[in-house]
DNA sequence: GCGCAGGCTAAGGAACCGTTAAGGATCGCC
DNA sequence: GGCGATCCTTAACGGTTCCTTAGCCTGCGC
């Protein structure tokens, strides 16, 4: 899963720490004291760091100092110390996270990977491709063979709400509730229309359909045309 | 200074951490319901919320598997829940930190700051470029073409504020908590009159775009012209 | 062939947006 | 404390786009 630096003198803690997260698919390495540990994080360039605040030669703070100088690593600070001003001050050095000894190894565990997520999950393209439409909700904008589509209000949303259920009918009334946002009331035809315009945007028409296909007496559904895969 | 939604329902302990929050420097927005908040961040696009996980309407799991499925938003969990399987499943269900009640709004505000900055880490005040434009956040500076662009507070943060999510749509709503720091209430016309300005200066037209885009029904966009790279 | 769901066009009105102008608030500077 | 300058908000007007309703037509299913 993750490569990780463990820094901590007890040894009655990091080997079977060291055992624990390795069962858990990480990759481990070790260190007993500040200054061989900043040694392999400058080397190994690991993706987290999980720092003992009490170590004997340095004190946690300074080493998250240095582990801060020279790199952008993530890093855990695990101590015994449960004290609200400690807390505050660690994270405000750098930590990404603080946990109070004793902890399970399933915490450190899910916490590392959270840690981890958020440094990924920042730039997330939720584009949606279905077939050569391409609908991206961030932008608002939608390309057919690579070319752009200038698309009404209503019908982004209508063909957007469609392309996350891709391949699903889906119903006028839920179009009304999920696009137009009237729960009850509202008139089916309204839906018609818009899916009218739209077909005619995608250069399709209802008599020869590709992506909009209405399913008689139930709805509509979008779906890649035949032969292009 | 970061833009949060708080969900928590009981106003003895809400009340005051908006409050505190404030204090710290942030923009506040609040809700007292599941449902009302996933509302919120829909619109606000906040950067952290801070989740009760006690709420009367909706189990606080499937808020933030709610939360999640519409953005990336950071989510801290706060509980009077003390335990470990509990932690364990929160944080894998996408939580990015799990806070135990009853906690001061030091250390909230200590853990929201290093969330957001493992999110961005290398973006705070760093000068953006999009196109010829450049952005410094430091001096407060704008350049187009080298040359400097005079602009008023309110017009330098609305263009800050789009540049960092240069390419995505920005909804009037969003900039009138981020810019004006008014969570409710706050008119969309102010958002119009200070964009006409800042086009002005920046020398187009809504006419001829060349860096902001309306997008209508929803809010603007800021992207590189056409044939400038 | 009849009834009904759906397709499409047209038209009026509503919603939205751009811009300018004016009044008030704030701030710095004498 | 007064004065000027800057900035922000609100109001108003005009233009444009968009949405809905209405109406007519097509074609499917029975």
């Amino acid at each position: 899963m993750a490569r990780l630096l463990l820094i901590e003198d007890d040894v009655a803690i990091r080997t079977p720490l060291i055992r624990a997260l390795r069962e858990r698919g990480h990759a481990v390495a070790s260190s007993s004291t500040a200054m061989e540990g900043v040694q392999i994080a400058l080397n190994d360039r690991p993706d987290l760091v999980v720092l003992d605040l009490g170590l004997p030669d340095l004190d946690g703070r300074e080493v998250l100092r240095m582990l801060r100088a020279v790199s952008a690593v993530a890093v855990i600070v695990a101590t015994a110390v449960d004290d609200e001003t400690e807390i505050v001050g660690v994270l405000d050095a750098g930590a990404d996270d603080y946990l109070v000894k004793p902890y399970s190894a399933g915490q450190l565990d899910a916490r590392v990977r959270a840690v981890l997520r958020r440094g990924t999950l920042a730039a997330v393209d939720q584009t949606i491709v279905v077939g050569q439409l391409r609908i991206d909700p961030g932008t608002r904008e939608v390309r057919l063979n690579d070319t752009l589509v200038e698309l009404a209000p209503r019908e982004f949303d209508m063909l957007h709400h469609l392309a996350t259920r891709a391949g699903q009918v889906v119903t006028k009334r839920e179009l009304l509730t999920a696009v137009w946002r009237i729960p009850h009331g509202g008139s089916d035809k309204t839906v018609d229309v818009h899916l009218s315009w739209l077909r005619r945007k995608l250069g399709e028409s209802a008599m020869e359909p590709r992506y909009l296909h209405t399913v008689r007496g139930v709805g509509v559904r979008l779906s890649v045309p035949a032969g292009s895969w």
